[in-house]
DNA sequence: GTCTATAACATGATAGAC
DNA sequence: GTCTATCATGTTATAGAC
């Protein structure tokens, strides 16, 4: 076969996601994909090397998608409606995705770090750090960007948290909900006239 | 030494953090304190006991302060502001609290979860929970806990990126520029009137 | 309370057959 | 491209001396 390269990708991009990098073994990811620990070594050269390429390979695949709409949109404040709606909806069908994010920020050493910035952060961080110095000329884009990622992630891991918690709404708050809310504050705020 | 029991729970809260549960073996929290590795097992029973006592550890010390301070002041907004100087200044002297929660929040099962919210999440939740409803009644005021709580444990885990990115201001925000940006686009948004 | 020694097993990686 | 076999090392945990 010779798609099991690809089918690595998706074995590994499963488990380190929900395990963490030292969380999972290359004999973990050859009995996913039904090889041996051995045959892996025939597609990347160490483990280290698959763990960037899933990250890569998982970056690649949905950061396009939505730049690509982006680009199609001159309105900024529609362009961010756009943006936070495919951030939320992508990143709810591939959970994978933002939680090989989040476990890098939390456990990657910056060599790590850097790798996955130049391979794979940077293309997504470029136009949307032109969104912002077209929505807020006056503040600092990376500041910005930083809060809007911070709450689209964190309202997607904290849904888990919220049957725990007292007068929670009945049934958990969709994508819609959850994009309307998050555009808002961002463009208004708490008070919005 | 009668304190090595609590010199191991702050070695644990370290490593774990950051590396977490499987990146870390007890070889590794011993040579932190000085013992062998099999002397921790005279204090705790195996590894998840001592990586549970860690976690209660952590919430018990950090949870109290801020709800103290915020139960002093009438004014929503200037409570508001207290909160985020505080929450980003508490985890960011203590890096670990914060790490642990985004962990848990990761890779916890329900039962942990559970757990946690009640021992250590509740009494925090409450509080912001009028603060929300004083300052925005018509919103979903978990909606708004979770916003808030996404950019201020985002910010300080992105500062590891920003080197690694273009356009990057010199030197990191500090902490009172970082409350100032988180505060003002929380009340008013991107474009404040 | 801490040590050394050791058991029993898992891990990343390589060599070489097919 | 995948296998088996193997190596060197690291892992949790226990036993028993001091």
């Amino acid at each position: 076969m010779e798609q099991t390269q690809e089918r690595l990708l998706n074995a590994a991009a499963e488990l380190f996601s929900k395990q963490g990098y030292a969380g999972v073994s290359m004999r973990d990811i050859g009995r996913e994909v039904g090889i041996t620990q051995a045959a892996i070594y025939h597609h990347f050269s160490n483990k280290e090397a698959l763990y960037i390429a899933t990250i890569t390979y998982l970056f690649e695949q949905h950061t396009l998608v939505i730049t690509e709409q982006m680009s199609a949109i001159d309105d900024p404040a529609e362009r961010l409606e756009l943006l936070v709606g495919a951030m939320l909806e992508v990143t709810e069908k591939d959970p994978r995705f933002r939680r090989i994010y989040m476990r890098e920020l939390l456990e990657g050493d910056q060599q790590k770090l850097a790798a996955i910035a130049e391979s794979a952060f940077l293309a997504f961080y470029e136009p949307l750090y032109a969104l912002m110095d077209e929505l807020a000329p006056d503040s600092d884009p990376q500041l910005l960007i930083f809060s809007l990622a911070g709450m689209i992630f964190h309202h997607l891991e904290a849904r888990k948290l919220a049957p725990h918690l007292p007068n929670t709404a009945k049934g958990n708050a969709g994508i819609p909900l959850l994009a309307r809310h998050i555009t808002n504050l961002f463009l208004h705020g708490v008070s919005p006239s």
